[in-house]
DNA sequence: TTATGTGAAGTGTTTCACAGCC
DNA sequence: GGCTGTGAAACACTTCACATAA
């Protein structure tokens, strides 16, 4: 690990626990739907049910934005949707550019949710020469020999890549190189990158396999119902427990 | 914290913390790279330095497992990568059915981290008679009236849902009505499960929100960059950390 | 000598419970 | 009375540092 001197944000009084930041697009979520309907205040009980979330971790997160609420009444919907676009930085315009238009790539720019919160897709990019002129979302793919320039004619800071694991790394270093400063990674691959730079990965397989986890430990419980502590033989290569379904195929595919 | 009403026994130390399950897959990723390459051990260091993760945090979540490295040598990487899928439920065969058959759920049914990771793809349903028979990723798509059937026959217990906002919720409900009791939901959309059900969420606009946040402090702490002479000799740089930890929960009792 | 495995210390997050204000 | 805002307690997770074993 770099023993970088990008210090810890000295935002002084700013500083926002990373959990809370992570619900406050959950919470600006449901308060733009309850916009919608025009409902004029939430309390914090219909509000954190909304965002599936318990109350007091919303009123604790809310807590950190400031003193936003009335007591005895609850939150203005419209002053609070603002005060969380503007913590979120949502009330500027996010030039973003997507890098790697497969199926995915062009799943995300055909998102809607980006545009309503103040992403702009200022472009698409591909390395296939094929793809290049191709109009997805209404947006027409450049290739991706254009990549430094388009960063900066733009302004943009934020990258999002949606390439297949080989070329992500490179095509984060030029990505970086060109300016950009925040990357939300699609490819299933650890990025490095110099101090300064955030990386937010998505990976689609992880949270298939957390789910897997659970679902097995689910199964094993049912069958556990009767047989409590098992002694163990402590040896080598045993865990605690074993695969509720037995047999098992050998290892891993290659 | 899954607390569910079967609460398990007295069973032992069956706990794995959250946080560790949720980097298995990580781990699990960059084992197999190192098994394709045949490399035989592997440092805890070398590990973590590829999983994008501390040595520290990986011996930690290692000890959880058991004891499966070797003292002064390391861990041996087929046994590793057995364990590990083992752990995760990835020995078995796990058929999944994907609910929405548009952009994402395309790029899903054609994302290869899941077959090779226990994944099948059992079926690809749409609500659309006109995407019915279909080829998608060499599946042929079925309309959402079969549902039930699907699952059933199918055995399904892990449901993808890439369907707009507006019916998520109704496909939920019939998807868990069939039996599935794990949901991996894409929809910006709140899900209200029974209990017994997980549900993971992947929200992409709310990644790009938390990027934002970040992005916009940096801009901030540009102009008051000058004044704090980086006192603290022992702070890190804290990017190189990757990963939507601040992950919310999502699974929850009613 | 090397690198794992793990108590203990440190840090971050959630929940509780109630004071404070409408 | 009702609901927010928040210290304090409880809990979860990470990091440290070193005993332990090959």
């Amino acid at each position: 690990m770099a023993t970088g001197r990008t210090h810890r944000p000295a935002t002084r009084s700013r500083g926002i626990p990373e959990a809370t930041v992570a619900r406050l697009p959950l919470y600006l979520r449901a308060l733009t739907a309850l916009s919608e309907r025009s409902v004029p205040t939430v309390s914090s009980e219909e509000l954190a049910a909304a965002a599936g979330v318990n109350s007091a971790k919303l009123r604790k997160d809310f807590s950190y934005l400031g003193s936003y609420g009335t007591r005895g009444v609850g939150y203005d919907v419209e002053y609070l949707v603002y005060q969380i676009s503007r913590e979120l930085g949502l009330t500027q315009d996010w030039p973003v550019v997507i890098v790697g238009i497969g199926n995915l790539g062009a799943a995300l720019a055909n998102y809607g949710g980006f545009a309503s919160r103040g992403f702009r897709v200022a472009a698409l990019i591909d390395a296939d020469p094929a793809m290049a002129g191709k109009q997805v979302a209404g947006i027409s793919v450049q290739h991706s020999d254009g990549l430094e320039k388009i960063i900066s004619d733009n302004g943009v800071s934020i990258g999002v890549i949606t390439t297949p694991p080989g070329v992500a790394q490179q095509v984060c270093d030029r990505l970086v190189a060109a300016g950009v400063t925040s990357i939300l990674n699609f490819a299933p691959t650890v990025l490095t990158v110099p101090d300064g730079v955030d990386v937010r990965k998505v990976d689609l397989s992880i949270e298939l396999q957390i789910l897997a986890f659970h679902e097995q430990r689910k199964a094993g419980e049912e069958a556990a119902a009767n047989e409590s502590a098992v002694p163990a033989p402590a040896g080598r290569a045993d865990s605690t427990d074993q695969g509720p379904d037995g047999d098992v195929p050998a290892v891993m595919p290659a």
